[in-house]
DNA sequence: CATATTTCGTTTGTGTACTAATAGACTGTG
DNA sequence: CACAGTCTATTAGTACACAAACGAAATATG
């Protein structure tokens, strides 16, 4: 049997969901320049708690322990959060925005929600949310 | 204003879709430990061409320039695809499966179905048919 | 109390993914 | 023919993303 009866890329939904992902970010660093996706959630994360345990960020934002330690690297560069050993458990390193980091996100949670409305503008208020759903139950 | 009136992260198409990736990732290398997503896609839009130069098969997947070159260098290295400069065009660099290479993609074809299937599997085939259609419009 | 297990953060290595810059090769137009 | 613009591939640099392995610290269990 021909493979390509049974696999056509384009019918798979890991290349469209790649695809997708692609277009949304060149919206979001169109609209917001000066931080990536990743940065700006764990940013914004860290600004909704007050402050998390690195570990804890990662978890909360889905991301990995390596993958979360560099984003938490690079921020820190930018002195947009702070980190400090907790007395309690010196395992764990707290961390808090700083308060540059606290202005930059009040400056750009209304653009990164301009991005979600963007990235979804081909779509009417009712496939959105159908949309939205659908991705939803596939994690 | 509270930010978090406009922003709340788990509502933002991207973190979404990132974590919907990140299990069909996970998925994917659990059926198919053998290659990455990126690399199988390149192979067998490859196959299923017969050859195509670099660029081509870049746009035709998706991928960027830099991208796809360093894709086709992993699957060249594991001489699954083999490389020559085209004699009518010295820029161009083509590229065809080897032996090896189509019999990879015959072997993991059906596979690579079965890793859509498992990922959309918490949807009704119904769905599943909206869920594609509405990622499509998004791109 | 002692030790087995778990948790937290770090490091290393591999693989996307993009930008920007560069060089070489082709094409079209004056 | 010349040369401006375009196309192709490469390189360097930055940033996720995951696996695996490690040490240090905390916790659980006998």
């Amino acid at each position: 049997m021909d493979p390509s009866d049974s696999y056509v890329l384009e019918r798979q939904v890991g290349f469209v969901m790649r695809r997708a992902v692609q277009r949304h970010i060149a919206i979001f660093s169109a609209l917001i320049p000066e931080m990536t996706p990743t940065q700006f959630a764990a940013l914004a994360k860290l600004c909704e708690l007050g402050q998390a345990s690195q570990n804890e960020l990662g978890r909360l934002t889905s991301m990995d322990v390596a993958t979360i330690k560099g984003v938490v690297d690079r921020l820190r560069a930018r002195d947009l959060i702070s980190s400090e050993p907790l007395e309690s458990d010196r395992r764990r390193l707290m961390l808090a925005p700083t308060r540059k980091g606290r202005a930059l996100y009040r400056k750009y949670a209304a653009q990164a929600a301009e991005v979600t409305r963007q990235t979804l503008a081909p779509l009417d208020a009712d496939e959105q949310r159908q949309l939205m759903q659908l991705l939803e139950r596939l994690i």
